[in-house]
RNA sequence: GGGCGAUUAGCUCAGUUGGUUAGAGCGCUACCUUGACAUGGUAGAGGUCACUAGUUCGAGUCUAGUAUCGCCCA
């Protein structure tokens, strides 16, 4: 074995020989329970960044962990076909040919992304690959591929002729860049300064001549109007759109002019000024303009009065013909034209600063159009109620538990989901149109409709509609396979919260709906990883940490252990570098621990072991202990505390203690030798399977290296070929206290004595003499001398352990542990005052702790209400230290006696 | 406007049925290259658990409120 851990040098054989192996695939044996996580799909052109090593390093820990308890494990992997995203680089790439889609057709931009995908798509899954993920590759699954687009259709169907699916012209969030609908949550908003036009919109007369009879731009447009209403807006390019003037029916100032009309600027329309709440008379000029066909709030109020809607703008949000002379013109350009106009014809009444939240296109950037158009959408409220049953009702679990808040108030406030999208790639909606427009909707088994005139909708479906069947589809849903059979309801959905909505919740709806069954039984969501400083990695920052660098540079199991230790459930993580070192360290500490066993085990004598030592007992029955909590935790999905938990034993008592412990025992006879190297092996080999689910490539490479020796002290054992089938440690529950407790008081006196000698400055290789009065702990500690000579650098003919001394000692150094006394005679090194002042400052802590002790049980309320348990270790304390204190003040005596 | 989270050592974070003197890593101080490991070892220093009130025999932990920061929804 090399004298350092180094990862790059295994990593990938190892990863190979798993595959190759055939462990990644469920065990085929029936009996077995499934676990299964279907893995939520990454863009598949995407690259990898912590997010993705985020969720892989925890399923894997999850799937490695439920696998090696005996689980038929299947983590089924795949990715996401990604409408926009993909559809946008394979735009980019034709824009720098000076080409574009539409020059060269949809059939033609179908194959070139096809193309794309094959180049790039494969990327991805390797870089996941590196982090370890033991996924079942051979179920490996692509959003476009024949069997899940199948599912898809079959799913249109059903929801179609369910009712559950319609077609209609409403308003819908566009955007200009990408010339598509996006739903609601990929909108994004934002605070932004605008500024608040105040229009001037001329009444038309009860009697007289109207307004209007001049060109619009001759600055006497308005005239000879006398009457003036002025409405507030953010948007004066759309109010060639408005179809009315709005206020509210209590306020005063515009009740009587209700019902009448102005005349619309620019195009000189008529509209009715209406009374409606939405007015809010607080804001702006308490009256507002109704642009149905551009506003949300205003399309609700042209429904709640049957107002016309009048859309002005085109898909590119330029202005259309209704916006008469400013037709052609970009939106913003428009609006400097508008608000020009407006003021030449003496019909703006001023600005003022605005603050407001503007959509923003989520992928885009630029600010969302709200358009009227003709989409498909998923009546969402059904499938909603579905899926908030089956929360309510138990049968799934969302961990943390706080999360579940958030997904009732989305299901219970949900909107109808607009499915569509005007994009190429992706599920084309599988509806036809007959030349009178009457819709064809065939099943998935049904021929494509054909004849004249007949044409299929030239949108496609969001990405979420086939990732929401992705629990199932990828399992064969609608056929009801094998795997369907086996696998479905799948186990754990893990993901981050962030895509609680975008993808969870629709994997709900529509698994609920469609099989009958929640698609999984546990959600669990992990937090986003920001970087040191908590702020978001992006690469606008340019404070990204990319996961391959940090591999190559320290591991992909000190990645892991980061990721995962780093943070609780549900909880962000700020990436700090140093843990990532720290991590690496670990690693390396776990190899170094295995290379010193090796070495003494590599030739074992044949004779029966000696019976378990002090240090023997404790050591496996901490890593009991251990092995308890580690399943404790795991089971409660508390899988940082787990790996914290391991950290702690392995390194502060397993390589810190009973490394240490175990060069002296090795000293001993054969059968104290035999029982070490056992104690050894088996606290060791049984670590590695605790830690494996972690950082599963050191723990591999070390527990084959050491499971040789392993065969080789116990011939007889069982051993599977690698550490990834191995049976999860059990607590076999010891509790050995007496070895807990004796093991302590060693320990104690040990790093008291290495206390001593560094405060007197002794030179580490210095025997020192040491003499312990011990009580009723004389013949237990007895057993100890080698342990304690030889750890805390005492001559054995220099320790003397006795009940009690006969003469206090004299120019020494005393420490006290309850009711042992240790001494060492510093001779020419002790400097009674310091002494002293030592003395003292123990005294004074273990008086607080006799005062503290005493107010606790002098409390009646204490003794009679605090469990049996923690009254009787009070007790217990106060004798300790009430004894401490009398020693300590005994000793103060002695070295304060000038004789 | 509604909801959620965070606030613990110089820094990054743990602390999950309330129970000894609140922990880890990094950093800091002193010492040590002793045969597993300097990616290390030994011994230390360092905290009014944001603040206020309450519940309780007992609160970092439970409740209410306040402050600051962040996120989600409208």
């Amino acid at each position: 074995m090399a004298r350092a851990y180094e990862a790059q040098q295994i990593e990938e054989r190892l990863y190979a020989w798993w595959q190759d192996s055939g462990w990644f695939q469920p065990a085929g044996d029936a009996a077995r329970a499934p676990f299964v996580v279907s893995m939520p799909p990454p863009n598949v052109t995407g690259e990898l960044h912590m997010g993705h090593a985020m969720f892989v390093t925890i399923e894997d820990v999850l799937v490695r962990w439920r696998r090696m308890c005996g689980d038929a494990a299947l983590w089924l992997p795949g990715t996401d076909h990604a409408g926009i995203a993909t559809q946008s680089q394979v735009e980019k790439l034709l824009r720098s040919e000076g080409s574009s889609r539409e020059a060269v057709g949809r059939e033609e931009f179908l194959r070139r992304t096809w193309a794309w995908k094959a180049r790039y798509g494969g990327e991805i899954t390797r870089q996941l690959r590196r982090l370890g993920a033991s996924c079942d590759w051979s179920r490996e699954r692509f959003t476009l591929d024949p069997g899940l687009s199948y599912a898809v259709r079959a799913a249109f169907k059903r929801l179609y002729d369910d009712g559950l699916i319609y077609r209609g012209t409403y308003l819908v969030n566009w955007s200009p860049a990408l010339q598509t609908a996006v739903s609601d949550l990929e909108v994004e908003h934002e605070e932004r300064q605008v500024s608040l036009a105040h229009l001037r919109y001329p009444l038309v007369p009860l009697d007289g001549p109207p307004p209007g009879t001049a060109s619009w731009g001759s600055g006497a447009w308005a005239a000879p109007a006398t009457e003036f209403i002025t409405v507030a807006t953010t948007r004066p390019e759309t109010l060639m759109g408005d179809t009315a003037v709005a206020v509210n029916p209590a306020d005063e100032r515009y009740r009587a002019l209700i019902g009448r009309d102005v005349l619309l600027p620019v195009v000189g329309r008529r509209i009715p000024i209406i009374a409606d709440d939405y007015a809010d008379p607080a804001f702006g000029s308490g009256a507002v303009k109704i642009t149905p066909a551009h506003d949300p709030n205003d399309y609700q109020v042209a429904l709640r009065h049957g107002l016309p809607m009048i859309n002005v703008m085109n898909r590119d949000a330029t202005l259309n013909e209704h916006a008469g002379c400013y037709a052609g013109l970009e939106r913003f350009a428009a609006r400097r034209a508008v608000l020009a106009d407006l003021e030449r014809e003496g019909l703006l009444a001023g600005m003022q600063p605005h603050t407001m939240s503007v959509g923003i296109s989520q992928r885009g950037g630029e600010i969302i159009e709200p358009l009227l158009s003709e989409q498909w959408f998923v009546r969402a409220r059904p499938l909603a109620e579905l899926a908030a049953a089956a929360v309510r009702d138990g049968a799934v679990r969302i961990v943390p538990e706080r999360f579940e808040k958030v997904y009732f108030h989305w299901m219970d406030t949900i909107q109808d989901w607009c499915i569509s999208r005007q994009l190429w790639w992706g599920h084309r909606i599988p509806v036809w149109y007959a030349a009178d427009g009457t819709m064809i909707v065939p099943g998935p088994d049904d021929p494509e409709p054909q004849g004249p005139g007949i044409t299929q909708d030239p949108d496609v479906l969001d990405t979420w509609f086939s990732s929401g069947l992705w629990p199932f589809s990828t399992l064969g849903w609608p056929h009801a396979t094998a795997d369907l059979q086996r696998f479905y309801p799948t186990s754990v959905m893990e993901t981050g919260y962030d895509i609680l909505f975008f993808w969870v919740a629709r994997m709900m709806m529509l698994g609920c709906y469609l099989t009958g069954q929640a698609p999984f039984h546990t959600i669990y969501l992990h937090g986003l990883v920001r970087d040191r400083d908590g702020r978001k990695m992006s690469k606008s920052y340019g404070n990204v940490v990319n996961p391959l660098e940090v591999m190559d540079q320290y591991g992909t199991d000190a990645l892991r252990y980061t990721l995962v230790t780093s943070s609780t459930p549900g909880q962000d993580l700020n990436l700090n570098p140093e843990r990532i070192e720290a991590a690496r360290n670990f690693a390396n500490k776990i190899w170094n621990v295995t290379r010193f066993v090796l070495t003494k085990c590599d030739e074992v004598a044949a004779v029966a072991p000696a019976p378990a030592t002090l240090a023997d007992r404790w050591i496996l029955a901490g890593y009991d202990r251990c092995c308890g909590e580690v399943q404790r935790l795991l089971s409660a999905y508390q899988f940082g505390e787990a790996g914290r938990q391991i950290h702690e034993f392995f390194w502060s008592e397993l390589a810190d203690w009973y490394v240490e412990v175990a060069k002296v025992q090795l000293e001993g006879d054969a059968p104290r030798r035999v029982a070490t190297q056992q104690t050894l092996l088996r606290v060791l080999e049984g670590s590695l399977r605790l830690l494996h689910p972690f950082m599963p490539f050191v723990t591999e490479e070390a527990w084959q290296y050491l499971t040789r020796a392993v065969r080789q002290v116990w011939p007889g054992r069982a051993l599977p070929p690698s550490v990834m089938i191995a049976d999860y440690p059990q607590a076999a529950d010891l509790d050995d206290d007496a070895a807990l407790r004796g093991f302590a008081l060693v320990q104690e006196i040990i790093r008291g004595i290495r206390n001593v000698r560094n405060e007197y400055r002794v030179e580490p290789a210095r025997w020192v003499t040491v003499s312990i009065a011990a009580g009723a702990q004389t013949e237990l500690l007895e057993t100890q001398r080698a342990l304690i000579g030889r750890l805390a650098r005492v001559a054995d003919d220099h320790l003397a352990i006795v009940p009690a001394f006969a003469t206090p000692p004299r120019a020494a150094a005393t420490v006290v542990i309850g009711s042992v006394e240790v001494s060492l005679p510093l001779a020419g090194l002790i400097d009674l005052a310091a002494e002293r002042a030592r003395l003292a400052r123990e005294l004074e802590a273990a008086d607080a702790d006799v005062t503290r002790r005493e107010a606790r049980l002098g409390s009646e309320q204490f003794v009679a209400r605090a469990p049996a348990a923690v009254v009787q270790r009070e007790r217990d304390g106060l004798a300790a230290a009430r004894e401490a204190v009398a020693r300590l003040r005994q000793r103060l005596d002695d070295v304060s006696d000038p004789a």
